[in-house]
DNA sequence: GTCATAATAGAAACACGTTGCAGTTTCGAA
DNA sequence: TTCGAAACTGCAACGTGTTTCTATTATGAC
C-alpha cells in the first residue's frame, strides 16, 4: 500500500483540493435530486469532470463518499448556525425545539437526507473517523440545548447530560431511518421524538 | 400484477412450505458463515436447491429475504424462551437482564447478526410488514420485562411502558449498528445500553 | 530544461443483485 | 385421465459498484 487515498487533512495541491470539492458538490447535487440510488459513481465522476479511477482515488467507496459529504454538510451548517442561544424554558423544550428545526431542515431535502442517512447506517469501521466527528457534533448540539443559557463554552457537560444526549441521538437516528425508509411519516417522527425527550428529560 | 410473491400466511402446498424453509435455512447458514456479503442470491438458490427465479418468487429482494429470516429467528427464540418469568427485582434490572442475554446471543454469531442488522436498517417501505412484526416482537419482549411478574397475558401495556420500550429499542438498535459496523466493542454496547435503561427506568 | 515519479484519463472487465424468457413440471378442475 | 394454468428450472442479460490496466499528463528535484 504505497499510495493511500487522499484524506481531508492531506489535500495536496490546489488542483486536488478543487477536484475534491467538485466531487463532493456533484455528490450532494445528485443525492439531492434522486437520493441514494441516484448517487452513481459514474455519474458523480462525469459531473465532477474526473475519471472514475480518480474518484476512487479520492474516496475508496460510495459509502466513504457519502459520509464525507455528510461531514461537510454538518460542518457548513454548524458553522452557520454557530453560537446562538437556544429558545425554550426547560431542557426538554429546548431540545425539542432544536430537533424540530433539524428535522424540518432534513424534510426540506428528503432525497439528500435519505442518501446521507443510508450511507451513515451502512458505514463500517473504515469510516469510523468521519462517523465519530458527526457523532460529536450531534452530542455537542444536544448538550448545549439541554443546558441552555447555563452553557459555557469549553466546559465539560456532566456524565448524565452526555448520557441523555446520547439516548436522544439514538432515538433521533432510529426515527430518521424509519422516515427515510418510508416506514413512518414526518408527524410520526416528530411525535415519537417529543415523547422520548419528555421521557428522559422529566 | 397477476402473481404476487408468496407471503408467510399464503404458503400453499407442503412442497412450497418446504421450499420456503430450505431457502431460509440456506440464508441463515450463509449469513452465519460470512455475514451480509456472503448471502448471495445465487448461492442461496443453489444451497436451497431452487432456481434463482424461484427464490425471487418467494422473496422479491435480498433485503426481504434477510428480514424474513430475522423474523423467523425471532419467532424461534421467543417461542423457546416462551413464558418464563424474567429474573430481577426492578424493571431496570429485568430489562438489562433480557438485553444482556440477547446481546450475548448475537455476539455468539456476529456474522449472522451483522447480516440481519444491516438488512433491517436498509429495508424500505416495501418491507414494512415484516419490519413491523419484528418491532412488535421487540416491544412485547420489553414491556413484559418491564412488568415482570405483574405481566398478564393479553393485557395491553400502558402508553408510558410502550414509550419506554420504544426508546430502549431505539438505543439497542443504534448500539447494535455501532457494534456490527465495528465502531464499538461489545463492552461499549453493554455499558451504553445499561446506562440508557437506568436513565429511562429510574 | 530534463527526467523520474505520481496522478489522471479512458476504457475494459469483473461481481453480484435483479429481470426476463423459453421450456418443463406440477397441480387442480372437469 | 386430460387439459390448462401456475410454478419451477436453467440460463442469458442488464445495471451499477468496484478493480485493473495502459497511455497520457502534471509535478517536483536536480
Amino acid at each position: 500500500m504505497t499510495t493511500n487515498s487522499l484524506t481531508a487533512e492531506d489535500l495536496g495541491s490546489a488542483a486536488q483540493r478543487d477536484r475534491r470539492r467538485r466531487i463532493l458538490d456533484a455528490t450532494i447535487a445528485l443525492a439531492s435530486k434522486g437520493g441514494f440510488d441516484a448517487v452513481q459513481m459514474r455519474a458523480v465522476a462525469e459531473q465532477a469532470d474526473v475519471a472514475l479511477g480518480t474518484l476512487y482515488r479520492y474516496f475508496p467507496s460510495k459509502i466513504h463518499l457519502l459520509v464525507s459529504a455528510l461531514a461537510r454538510q454538518f460542518d457548513d451548517t454548524s458553522s452557520m448556525v454557530g453560537r446562538r442561544t437556544v429558545p425554550g424554558d426547560t431542557p426538554a423544550d429546548r431540545v425539542i425545539y432544536v430537533l424540530r428545526r433539524a428535522t424540518r431542515g432534513m424534510q426540506g431535502d428528503a432525497n439528500l437526507t435519505e442518501a446521507l442517512t443510508r450511507a451513515f447506517m451502512f458505514a463500517d469501521a473504515s469510516v469510523a473517523t468521519e462517523i465519530h466527528v458527526v457523532g460529536m457534533q450531534l452530542t455537542t448540539m444536544l448538550t448545549r440545548s439541554i443546558k441552555g443559557d447555563a452553557y459555557v463554552e469549553g466546559e465539560q457537560p456532566s456524565d448524565e447530560d452526555v448520557a441523555i444526549a446520547r439516548v436522544i441521538s439514538d432515538v433521533w437516528l432510529s426515527a430518521l431511518v424509519s422516515w427515510v425508509t418510508g416506514r413512518e411519516t414526518a408527524e410520526d417522527v416528530a411525535d415519537h421524538i417529543e415523547t422520548a425527550v419528555r421521557l428522559v428529560l422529566r
